[in-house]
DNA sequence: CTTCCCTTGCAACTTGGTTGCATACGTATT
DNA sequence: AATACGTATGCAACCAAGTTGCAAGGGAAG
């Protein structure tokens, strides 16, 4: 998806080392269209080079501590990860298929207010808004998955 | 939370045999202010009846599924159990403690606008769109949790 | 060349939930 | 009453995704 994110670059502004591996992982979620259970990016980064789930999990937890990458919930129990809202990925709602699990990012701009300007009284901090909007997808539609 | 609703009822409504069983775990998530977890279900049920973990995870999917009950996921891997939307149980936001877990459901009219109204594009059927304010709780932020 | 810290790998484990199958119970049928 | 059938519940074994503990590699610092 995004060609013109310089991954090393982002991975050393949060002062994470930029290793080979941690920038491939990091690649992977970025070049995506669509946030992916840590699986995919396994199969995915495996085609090029070695790497062990738990090295897998750990640069996961890394990125998403940092911030740069965002953990999602698709009603199953496996995460799924994209890309953490930055320059080149404003934050925006997802699309969540409750049948297969697949997540799709929706337009930034779908919302027709910033959620953000929204502060919930005596809730402590608010980090992120999330918004999810829960149905079928197309294909569990129509092919009847 | 709620004692306004009639718990047999509403199940005999979406067609699920009103069995002891099932009355307490769907009275044990209406009563409560708060999306719980399997297992809390589990011991506020054994305060008074005895029940298998597995007939609990069995009655939450066929109320989760009925539409009864929401599931919702606090970035853990535990599922939260809350009242589904209804009459006496207005759609309403979430607040989710990234650190602790805890979910806190928010005032039903924060959001200034009725996202219901949206429908993305090209994506299938929606059936419900969930809007989760994610942070750390106060409890955290003192206590240190 | 030794020390230290950080990254990665491997095996075993944990957790929350699920499957398969047996039992119980209620209702309908003979 | 006895039988059969469908649904609800229980028990034990299992599963998938992720985690822990610990050892090994590798590079910079001393």
């Amino acid at each position: 998806m995004c060609e013109r994110c310089n991954y090393l670059e982002m991975l050393q502004a949060v002062g994470l080392d930029p290793t080979p591996l941690r920038e491939a992982v990091f690649r992977c979620v970025g070049e995506e269209s669509r946030p992916l259970v840590a699986a995919e990016i396994m199969t995915r980064i495996q085609s090029r080079m070695s790497i062990n789930k738990v090295t897998l999990y750990r640069i996961l937890d890394l990125l998403v501590d940092s911030g740069l990458v965002r953990r999602l919930s698709a009603g199953d129990r496996a995460w799924r990860y994209g890309m953490g809202a930055s320059h080149h990925h404003p934050d925006h709602p997802h699309f969540v298929c409750s049948r297969c699990g697949l997540i799709e990012c929706l337009e930034p701009n779908l919302l027709p207010f910033d959620l953000t300007r929204i502060h919930p009284k005596g809730k402590g901090v608010v980090r992120h808004v999330d918004v999810r909007f829960e149905g079928t997808c197309e294909k569990c539609l129509h092919g009847g998955n």
